[in-house]
DNA sequence: TTTTCAAATGAACGTTTGTTCAGTTAAAGG
DNA sequence: CCTTTAACTGAACAAACGTTCATTTGAAAA
């Protein structure tokens, strides 16, 4: 069989990326075998290699793609205003970003340590960057006097990691709406670094 | 060879929790492979069945025994007086508690999908307790008027991801003592749940 | 209608996997 | 000193792994 009703590689390809996103986020990297990919993409094992080097590379250019629309996204986001509003327009866009896009933040939180190195480097430079957005919001609210905080660069990481767990619980059509769970932690961050 | 200067199971066995511990907290329970375990121990492959059944128990015992380890450690700590020194107490024994244990609480976030469906059930289960004991100094908190939160059950999973994030990037003998640490995080918990 | 060639097949490769088990070893019990 | 037996070896098993490649397919171009 090949090139059924005008389609070809520019079907095939995104459904590869997306089968490797699907399987992967439910049963790990090293869990999913290149025939499980295969056959959610309806075809045999030695077809993606058409789409991709190997197995590594689904890995990485899914959790280089995460990173990159994260950053093309905070681009957008202004933060120029002052440190309080700065701030909520960060924790915003973060659970926004985040929450529906499950599939990428599960992967990348959690198959780091399956990047070959030189990949795992790229990466965690990037993680650090957007880290570090937050925590330079947090010192220039400490230093402007609108934050109580100790640390800004723990108090970053704490918040990060608490935004960050969202989506392993939020189903969308759960108990509460995506906005009401936005009001709650924006809540929960604005009272956390004020006395 | 057997039975080497008075040793026999009591020491092998242990080493084989060990090893297990160890190698499924660096490269994941589907990426580390039997014998890998077993050269850890020095031993040969066949020799674990004596003490595991099988690959799967090996990672159920551990994520178990943290789980157990972890609501008995709970039981000992005295949440019987207002919300406020509740509260307080249970942070700083979550963070105590969980600090020094960095590769069973890797494990028992990062592998439960790795657990067989029966498996899953029950550490679920426990994992549901403990964070509903949070949940209920929170709600207990809300009523009283000591704390100001929206819904007691999100704030708690939101603290719980905070707090569990710490071992992750918390290194003995790194830029804060652990003193330090258990002082920032109960001071951002402490505000996060006033006005 | 015939030619072309991107796309996919399906078999094959050398490894590695979890697990079993008959056989070997050496410390402890009589 | 001889027997017992817990502990371990080392080979073997079928199955699954990632990856390669000669071959087949069928829609589109000529």
């Amino acid at each position: 069989m090949a090139r059924k009703q005008g389609s070809h590689s520019d079907i095939t390809g995104p459904k590869v990326r997306e089968a490797a996103l699907k399987l992967i986020a439910q049963h790990g990297y090293a869990a999913v075998s290149m025939r499980q990919i295969a056959a959610e993409v309806g075809v045999q094992a030695g077809a993606l290699y058409n789409y991709t080097a190997d197995k590594q590379s689904l890995l990485f250019d899914i959790v280089l793609d995460h990173m990159e629309e994260l950053s093309a996204a905070l681009k957008k986001v202004d933060l120029s205003g002052s440190p309080w509003s700065a701030l909520e327009a960060f924790i915003r866009f973060h659970i926004v970003f985040h929450v529906p896009r499950v599939e990428q933040v599960f992967i990348s939180y959690m198959e780091l340590r399956n990047l070959d190195p030189d990949n795992f480097a790229v990466i965690e430079g990037r993680r650090r960057d957007y880290e570090q957005v937050l925590a330079g919001i947090l010192k220039a609210g400490k230093e402007s006097g609108d934050f109580t905080i100790t640390d800004p660069r723990i108090t970053s990481i704490a918040l990060i990691g608490m935004l960050t767990a969202i989506p392993q619980w939020y189903r969308e059509g759960g108990r509460l709406p995506l906005s009401e769970i936005e009001e709650i932690y924006w809540g929960i961050v604005r009272r956390s670094v004020t006395t």
